[in-house]
DNA sequence: AGCACGCCGACT
DNA sequence: GTCGGCGTGCTC
């Protein structure tokens, strides 16, 4: 008897394992690895989803076993790569099978069964007597609902939550019916083509017998000629109507067929060639290296270390054209699709249409297209986000990351993959070659690089032989000490004011959006938080109102304060809109745009404000860090960071390493034409070695310190880290809860041997924003500190999966996050 | 996740 | 008594 272990498509720990169906005779040759089935599962034989994981042999006949009830793919949806991956993934990051399949495959592409009920035709006023409230008002609601409904929306119209029982009852007495509906999402998107049917030799007959239908004629010619067409295209250059294709259908000369294909998510969008250009020398050694792995099909990562501006994606370009003239595919993995749109587009301007754009606000039947398009081998390459790693292609040759220090990579949801790690083990099970590239790589990765890990290479040149922007930091406690209160230091005035006059343009730097962060009562200090969560409500200008940046609350300027009634209100904690509103005092002829998350959300905004730049419409552009990477203006001359410190101050271990990386960025986006660039830094700690090393562009000297402090403490890259979080509405109960997971945690591995506890585990503790939309939140943190790695997630998967029933009580929510960027 | 079963307080 | 809410345990 054949045998398929499938997990079924339900997101739930308790349902997180293999189940065994038997394969009937008739499925036997199409049940394979990989592939989806339908199957009936729990008491009531639900129809679920599932997919087949393994297909095994049994002597033994166990007539326990249901069957396979039909497939759903004709071939394996997930290959034996991927299922390689899925098992990998799921032990790495403790996550369920579910949760990792998911990562392969589209939502639109998922199937759920929905129940509708349908009222039937019955006088059910007689069978129901009028004592039967419940069931009378489920009817009722049916009723209004237009006779029937799915399940969820007829709950959302009741109020009581035993609806199940009452539906059976109203079952067995026939007075309504059940369906179950496949909600299959799956939006292959198709035209209407004909194809003609006739035979040459049954021509002659056929069209004298036309004589008297002139449309039909011409329709049938001009179908001989192109044998299949879209209906659309041949109604519209025949002038003809459907009807008159429709009898020739009828006649049984021609036949309608669905032909499948793409939305083009990028419309009818032209991309400007983007030619190729003799890489200079130290471009040209990169390229010479990487490709002879490429060729070797040596699964090598590689670290591109280049200053901003060394030409990198030149070096990206170069190195794909070899990979696909093996006729091989590849993968290139960008921070955020719409904020470097100048990269994608020189990807577009160079390899044009068998490119797939992966970005996060496509829509699901686009996302779906472009899924297919690459599983159909219509691309090559496929430039994306995060999730774009998991793209399906079958013979991948190279993998680039660029801008591998960015915690984009990282997923915040679960499972919380990093797509660097997946890019290491898929270019290891694919044999392809992984290229990192970054101006600031991550600790880890340079770290891996000297280890020997990873091969590094230093680009220290900028590829248009334009020189690095001086750095001049300014010390903003001294501006203060000489009586110049304003945000803007005097030298940064007066930069911006020669940089306006030269023609050239200006970028200001500020990682916070909104007017001003924080709103106090200068009397008793009282400060305006937002209701549900513990964090200051943003005073927006633009609305006059203030917003919560974590839940989108939204409330009502205070005038007066709600505690002490003092009308002297404080608005501290600059934002972009701020700076906007006051360098427009400033310079009121200067034309100024800002560029955050406010001014983007439209569709489009982005590309247009860019575009704008770009024709130098605009003077000066204040942004967040959106306007961090990839911008490559050669007119911007004057860089201005606003304040390095709201970075720098943050709680985290990182605070340092995200500093330089930030202001690195940003300052590289000046001098990068023919005039040299400038970049004035503002800062309160002018002396701090991570400000210090990004004035000389020294990413070694702050890699030497900053490791050395790393090492200290005991942070990545020299230990790994692992971070609980639990959430819930009762905050006694979700710190019980992490208590106890602490406590029983400390037990397994005291029992295990090991007694110095107190660095391996920290916690629980209130997380950073201890409050998020009405949640307390708690946090563990484990390091692995004189304890095996793999020790510590052991202990983890024992309490918060194996048993995690037992610990973890309904309202509780607990997650596990393997190697965090941020333990904040 | 969904569903059945069984316990228990709050009502006609 | 019994209705309905809620916790528990199971699904090949």
């Amino acid at each position: 008897m054949q045998i398929a272990q499938v997990i079924v498509n339900n997101n739930s720990y308790q349902t997180d394992k293999l189940f065994d169906y038997e394969i009937p005779t008739d499925l036997f040759r199409k049940v394979k690895r990989g592939i989806r089935v339908m199957v009936p599962f729990g008491n009531g034989n639900k129809r679920l989803e599932a997919y087949v994981l393994n297909v095994i042999e049994s002597n033994s006949r166990n007539s326990k076993l249901k069957k396979v009830l039909a497939v759903i793919d004709e071939e394996p949806i997930l290959s034996e790569d991927q299922l390689r991956l899925v098992f990998w993934m799921r032990n790495q990051y403790l996550c369920k099978y579910i949760e990792a399949i998911h990562c392969f495959i589209p939502k639109s592409m998922v199937n759920k069964e929905r129940k509708k009920i349908t009222l039937l035709d019955h006088s059910w006023e007689e069978v129901l007597p009028s004592s039967q409230k419940k069931l009378r008002n489920i009817i009722t609601t049916l009723q209004a609902l237009g006779g029937s409904a799915y399940l969820d929306l007829l709950m959302q119209h009741i109020d009581y939550k035993e609806i199940n029982e009452s539906i059976k009852v109203l079952l067995e007495k026939n007075i309504i019916d059940i369906k179950y509906e496949l909600n299959s999402k799956i939006n292959i998107k198709t035209e209407q083509y004909v194809r003609i049917k006739i035979e040459e030799e049954q021509w002659q007959p056929i069209i004298s017998s036309l004589k008297r239908a002139k449309k039909q004629k011409i329709l049938l010619e001009m179908l001989k000629e192109v044998k299949e067409i879209s209906v659309k295209e041949l109604l519209e250059r025949s002038n003809t109507s459907r009807s008159s294709l429709n009898s020739l259908q009828e006649k049984g000369y021609i036949e309608y067929i669905d032909v499948e294909i793409s939305r083009n998510p990028f419309g009818d969008k032209k991309f400007d060639p983007f030619y190729k250009f003799e890489p200079n020398e130290e471009q040209k050694k990169a390229i010479d290296q990487i490709s002879a792995s490429i060729k070797n099909e040596s699964s090598e990562t590689y670290l591109i270390h280049g200053v901003t501006g060394s030409g990198k994606t030149e070096i990206y370009l170069q190195l794909i054209e070899k990979v696909l003239k093996k006729g091989k595919q590849a993968i290139v993995l960008v921070p955020e699709i719409s904020l470097t749109p100048q990269t994608v587009s020189r990807f577009m301007g160079r390899f044009g249409e068998r490119i797939a754009v992966l970005h996060s606000n496509l829509s699901d039947g686009e996302r779906y297209d472009e899924w297919r398009r690459i599983l159909r081998q219509e691309v090559d390459i496929v430039i994306g986000a995060r999730s774009a790693i998991f793209a399906p292609f079958k013979n991948l040759g190279m993998i680039v990351i660029d801008e591998e220090h960015e915690h984009t990579y990282k997923s915040e949801q679960t499972p919380r993959y990093n797509a660097i790690h997946i890019a290491e083990y898929r270019s290891h099970l694919e044999n392809s070659v992984l290229v990192l590239g970054s101006a600031t790589p991550s600790l880890e990765s340079y770290h891996r690089a000297i280890e020997g890990d990873f091969t590094l290479i230093t680009l220290k040149n900028r590829a248009m032989k334009s020189n690095l922007p001086t750095v001049e930091v300014i010390n903003m406690a001294e501006e203060f000490h000489h009586g110049n209160t304003s945000i803007f230091s005097t030298e940064l005035l007066k930069a911006m004011a020669d940089t306006l006059s030269n023609h050239h343009q200006t970028i200001l730097f500020l990682n916070r959006r909104g007017h001003s962060s924080v709103l106090s009562c200068k009397a008793c200090g009282y400060t305006v938080k937002c209701q549900y969560c513990d964090i200051t409500m943003t005073f927006h200008s633009a609305e006059k109102r203030l917003k919560c940046h974590y839940c989108g609350n939204v409330k009502n300027i205070v005038k007066s304060c709600p505690e002490c009634h003092s009308e002297e209100i404080k608005y501290a904690g600059i934002g972009t809109q701020q700076i906007e509103d006051l360098v427009k005092v400033n310079f009121p002829k200067a034309k100024v745009q800002r560029m955050d998350m406010d001014t983007t959300s439209r569709k489009g905004a982005h590309e247009k404000i860019l575009e704008s730049f770009k024709h130098q419409e605009i003077d000066i552009l204040i942004g967040t860090q959106m306007i961090s990477k990839g911008l490559d203006f050669p007119n911007v001359t004057l860089v201005g960071i606003i304040s390095a410190d709201t970075t720098l101050n943050l709680p985290d271990f990182r605070a340092a390493e995200k500093t330089f990386q930030l202001v690195t960025q940003v300052a590289g986006r000046a001098g990068r034409g023919l005039e040299e660039g400038k970049v004035i830094l503002q800062t309160y700690e002018p002396n701090h070695y991570s400000i210090v090393a990004s004035t000389h562009h020294d990413y070694e000297s702050f890699v030497k310190d900053e490791l050395m402090i790393r090492k200290e403490f005991h942070y990545p890259p020299f230990a790994n880290l692992l971070l609980l979080n639990f959430s819930g509405k009762n905050e006694k109960q979700v710190y019980a809860i992490a208590n106890s997971v602490a406590t029983n945690m400390k037990y397994i591995l005291y029992s295990e041997g090991f007694k110095e506890l107190d660095a391996i585990l920290l916690g629980p503790n209130p997380s950073m924003i201890s409050k998020i939309k009405e949640s307390y939140r708690y946090q563990i943190l484990l390091k692995d500190i004189g304890i095996p790695f793999s020790l510590l997630k052991k202990a983890v998967k024992y309490l918060l999966i194996d048993n995690r029933s037992k610990y973890i009580p309904q309202g509780i929510t607990c997650t596990i996050d393997i190697n965090p960027l941020s333990i904040i």
